[in-house]
DNA sequence: GTCCTATTTCGAAGAATATCGAAATAGACT
DNA sequence: AGTCTATTTCGATATTCTTCGAAATAGGAC
């Protein structure tokens, strides 16, 4: 993954409404949820959610399917995977990264 | 985590000079850089630079250590997992998540 | 075709961000 | 004290973001 296409997803995931909007779609799995409902659960206006939900799919994280006049809503976990894997690859790139390494020093 | 935190550091790394900046720090390991050599690195003013440090400083992703009159900037190591785990974590909390699974439909 | 619900697009206002150069501070050396 | 290097703070500007309400569009039902 490239730099910039990273820094674009983290920076979507980097607002608290969208990251929790994400967060519940995340935990919706397959099943999705509807825009009606995102938009009930953060308590936002419609257009507000919308804008967000587009930021999201733009990055490739959330995608959309129709169905009727109700659009449903989904997390892309691959994506999310690629951008988790992008961290931990930086991080662990040169330098040890074991969550409790406080002796690490040269 | 709390996801406001969470957030914090998602939008800190949400923009391409931070997160070249936060890769060059996580990359340098334990050593880590000083400001000057970071400001060269990465060819910007040396007060877009700190303000840019502040604010991965703010979030705690880094840290600062002094040596005379050098600066020399850390990547912290046991942040970035925390967030990484964060992540993870609502990525895995009620849905399947492989990074292949495409038939994971209820 | 008209109406109804679901959702997006438009337009606007206020807040926050990114960037720079100039000036101020921190620490060491003479 | 004076000077030199390293880094931050200040002040300003252009851009982008967040948010909303109002109006427009999408799709289905009568």
């Amino acid at each position: 993954m490239k730099l910039e296409q990273a820094a674009k997803q983290l920076e979507a995931l980097g607002n608290p409404t969208r990251l929790n909007l994400y967060r519940i779609l995340v935990r919706a799995g397959e099943a999705g949820r509807p825009v009606g409902y995102l938009q009930e659960s953060l308590g936002i206006a419609a257009s507000t959610l919308s804008h967000h939900l587009h930021r999201l799919i733009l990055t490739g994280l959330v995608s959309q399917e129709r169905q009727a006049t109700t659009l449903i809503c989904r997390a892309n976990y691959p994506v999310m995977n690629d951008l988790i894997g992008f961290l931990a690859d930086e991080c662990c790139a040169d330098a040890a990264c074991s969550p409790a390494a406080g002796d690490a020093a040269a």
